[in-house]
RNA sequence: GCGCCCGUAGCUCAGUUGGAUAGAGCAACGGCCUUCUAAGCCGUGGGUCGCAGGUUCGAAUCCUGCCGGGCGUGCCA
C-alpha cells in the first residue's frame, strides 16, 4: 500500500523533472511515512519541504504542482496538502483490506521478504565459556541473538548460529583447580583455596560428580570422570564436559539451537594460532617487550598495543580470537554479526586491529558487532547480584523455571539492545495483565475460542479461509487493524536490517491492543453471515500475524489459555 | 583521567533514523461481566524529552560543552 503511495508520488516527481521545475540531474525518492494521527489521513510524504529548495518555490507551492500531477488510483480516495507542506494520503477503504486476503493466502510466508537474496550470514552469541552454568547476561543475548537469526532468516538470509568457547585459556585452568580443591575438601573460605578460583555452589556438584565417576554427554563431547583427585587434566575435562552439558539444557529449555560449537582449543590444535602469530610478525606489527610478544595494535586506533604471547608462553584471548576471526572470513562469511555483552566491548578495536594487521583483504569495519547492556535482575524489589565468580547467581535456568520460557524470551527481547535491562522478577511472573506477553498471547487464544464458538454452532471456517464481503468492513477499528497488519513486512524488514528486535515486541503489543479494543467493542459472530464472515476474515488475518510474529521472537502462540 | 553506552510521565519503556499537538503499559482515580474468555475494555489526571548553547523551514532525534548513572580501561574473557 505505501509501495503503491511512493510509486504515485515517484510518476509525479518525475513529471516535474521533465517540465523542468525541478532539475532533471537530482534524483529525488520520496519518503512516505505512517501518520500519528488521523486527520493526517493514512500516510505521509515530507518531499515537498525536502525539495523545495532545489525547485525555488515555496513547499506548498511544490506540494500543489506535486498532487495535480499524481496519476489517477483506485487506492487513494483524497490527497491533501498540510501544516507547512506534508502531503496526506488517504486510503480508500476497499485498498485497505485487501491486505487481508494477502494475509491468509500467504499464511505463516506473510511478511517474509527476499532482501538477503540468500547471502550467508553468521551470527555468533551466547559464547559462555564452561566455566559455570548461563546467567540472565547470557539469556539477553540468547535471546536478542536468536531472534535476530529468525529476522535475518525471514529476510532472506542463510543464517547459521555459531557458539564460541574458550576451553583452553587460563579462566579453564582456574575452573579445574576449583572443582580439584572442591574434591580435596576445600572450601572457598580456607586459607589455600585457589586465588581468583570460582566460587559457586555448582562447583561442588562438578567435585561430587567427577569422585562417582560420573558420566557426563554434552552435545559435543561426552567424559568419564577418573575420580582421582590429584589428575588436574582429567579434573579439567570432565568439569568442562560437565558444565558444557549444563549449558546445553539452559539452551535447550530456552529453545535455541546453534548450528556450530567452535572449540578455542581446536585453534590450536590444528596451528592456526601460530600461523597467525607468523603472519603478524612477517607483516611487521609484533615486538618483543618485557619478555612478551606485543602486537602494535595503536596502528589500527586501539588506544594502546596489546600482548598477545605472556611472559610465561601462553597466549592471552585476545590471539586466538583474531584466529577465530581470520577463520570466519577464510570459511566465507562476508557478513558476521557478533553479539555480546557490552562488558566485552573493548575487544572490538582489538578484534579489528588485529584482522587487519593479518593483510588478508578483511574490510575495515568487520566484522559486525550488536553489543547488549548489563541486565539487572530483582525481587521483590531488591537487587540480585549475578557475579559468577563471587558465587551468588541467578541463572537463566532458574529464570525459566520460575516464569516460564515465552516471558523469559520475551522480556530479554523487548527493550532496546544499548540500554540497560531491569528484569523485575516479579512482573515476569506475574500472569495478570501488567504481563505483556500474556496479553499478546491472549489475543491469540481469544480468536481461536471465537472459532471454536462458531465450529460449536455447527459453521466450518477453514484455518486460512477468506470469506464474506470484505467491503462490509466499514469501521474506523477495521480500518486502522487492517492498516497495523499491512506494516507487519515493513517492520520485519527494517528490524533486520538495523539489528533491532524490541521493534517486534512493540508491534505485537499494540496489535494485541487493537484488537482486544475492537473486540470488546465490536461482536464478530453476528446474525448477518457476510459481516460475519468478513469480521472473521480479518480476525483470522491478525491471529496469522500475531503467530508469524511471537514465532520470530521463539514464543508460544497458544490457542486456549 | 580516557573510551563506549544511557538519561523521555511517579515506575518500566517506545518514538518509523530530522517532521505536524512527544506516545504506550503499569501505578492512581472513576466506570463496564445474563454477552464470541474480565488474563479484557472505556474514561480522567500526569512532561522544562538531564542542563546550556549551536546547526535549519523544523530537533527528543544531528554537533559542542557540562551534570548524573552503567560498563570498560588485565600478560582475565
Amino acid at each position: 500500500m505505501k509501495d503503491t503511495v511512493t510509486e504515485l508520488l515517484s510518476s509525479a516527481l518525475a513529471t516535474l523533472q521533465s517540465e523542468g521545475t525541478l532539475p532533471a540531474e537530482q534524483t529525488f525518492s520520496p519518503q512516505v511515512g505512517n501518520t500519528k494521527d488521523k486527520s493526517h489521513g493514512d500516510y505521509a510524504c515530507n518531499i515537498a519541504l525536502v525539495a523545495a529548495k532545489a525547485a525555488g518555490c515555496a513547499p506548498r507551492q511544490l506540494a500543489e504542482a506535486l498532487v495535480e500531477r499524481l496519476p489517477q488510483s483506485r487506492a487513494v480516495d483524497k490527497v491533501e496538502i498540510a501544516g507547512p507542506g506534508f502531503i496526506n494520503f488517504f486510503m480508500s477503504t476497499a485498498s485497505a483490506f485487501s491486505v487481508v486476503e494477502t494475509i491468509l493466502e500467504q499464511a505463516g510466508e506473510y511478511g517474509r521478504n527476499q532482501n538477503g537474496k540468500g547471502e550467508s550470514v553468521q551470527v555468533e552469541f551466547v559464547s559462555a565459556n564452561p566455566t559455570g552454568p548461563l546467567h540472565v547476561g547470557h539469556g539477553r543475548g540468547a535471546a536478542i541473538g536468536d531472534c535476530l537469526c529468525r529476522l535475518l532468516e525471514a529476510s532472506g538470509y542463510n543464517v547459521t548460529r555459531e557458539f564460541y568457547y574458550n576451553d583452553a585459556g587460563a579462566q579453564i585452568n582456574n575452573l579445574a583447580l576449583s572443582v580439584q580443591a572442591r574434591v580435596k575438601g576445600l572450601t572457598p573460605d580456607d586459607s589455600n583455596w585457589p586465588a581468583d578460583g570460582y566460587r559457586g555452589d555448582y562447583i561442588v556438584d562438578v567435585a561430587k560428580a567427577y569422585l562417582a565417576g560420573n558420566t557426563v554427554t554434552a552435545d559435543d563431547r561426552e567424559v568419564t570422570a577418573k575420580a582421582d583427585a590429584d589428575d588436574l587434566d582429567a579434573i579439567r575435562e570432565f568439569a568442562v564436559a560437565y558444565l558444557r552439558r549444563e549449558q546445553d539444557l539452559d539452551l535447550k529449555a530456552f529453545g535455541v539451537e546453534f548450528d556450530v560449537y567452535f572449540l578455542e582449543s581446536s585453534l590450536y590444535q590444528e596451528g592456526k594460532v601460530e600461523a597467525t602469530v607468523e603472519r603478524l610478525t612477517a607483516n611487521g606489527y609484533t615486538y618483543e617487550q618485557d619478555s612478551a610478544l606485543w602486537l602494535r595494535t595503536t596502528e589500527f586506533g586501539d588506544d594502546k598495543d596489546r600482548v598477545m604471547r605472556k611472559k610465561d608462553g601462553g597466549y592471552t584471548y585476545f590471539l586466538p580470537d583474531v584466529a577465530y576471526h581470520l577463520d570466519k572470513w577464510q570459511r566465507g562469511f562476508t557478513t558476521v554479526i557478533n553479539e555480546q555483552g557490552a562488558d566485552h566491548h573493548s575487544t572490538v578495536t582489538r578484534v579489528r586491529a588485529g584482522l587487519q594487521a593479518l593483510k588478508a583483504d578483511i574490510p575495515q569495519g568487520w566484522p559486525d558487532y550488536v553489543l547488549h547492556q548489563m541486565v539487572m535482575v530483582t525481587r521483590s524489589g531488591q537487587e540480585v547480584k549475578i557475579s559468577k565468580r563471587a558465587g551468588s547467581y541467578v541463572t537463566l535456568r532458574d529464570l525459566i523455571d520460575e516464569v516460564g520460557r515465552d516471558a523469559t524470551r520475551f522480556f530479554l527481547a523487548a527493550r532496546r539492545v544499548d540500554s540497560q535491562l531491569t528484569f523485575d522478577i516479579d512482573l515476569a511472573r506475574s500472569q495478570t495483565n501488567e504481563n505483556p506477553v500474556y496479553y499478546i498471547q491472549y489475543a491469540h487464544a481469544r480468536i481461536c475460542s471465537v472459532l471454536r464458538k462458531l465450529a460449536a454452532d455447527g459453521v466450518e471456517r477453514g484455518r486460512n479461509q477468506c470469506q464474506g464481503d470484505l467491503a462490509r468492513l466499514t469501521l474506523d477499528e477495521e480500518k486502522e487493524l487492517a492498516n497495523q497488519l499491512a506494516r507487519y513486512p515493513e517492520l520485519i524488514a527494517n528490524s533486520a536490517a538495523t539489528r533491532e528486535p524490541h521493534h517486534l515486541t512493540h508491534y505485537l503489543r499494540d496489535l494485541a491492543g487493537q484488537f482486544h479494543t475492537y473486540y470488546n467493542a465490536h461482536k464478530a459472530l453476528v446474525e448477518d453471515v457476510e459481516l460475519r464472515d468478513a469480521r472473521l476474515s480479518l480476525y483470522l488475518a491478525i491471529r496469522q500475524v500475531i503467530a508469524n510474529g511471537l514465532e520470530l521472537l521463539g514464543v508460544s502462540a497458544p490457542e486456549e489459555m
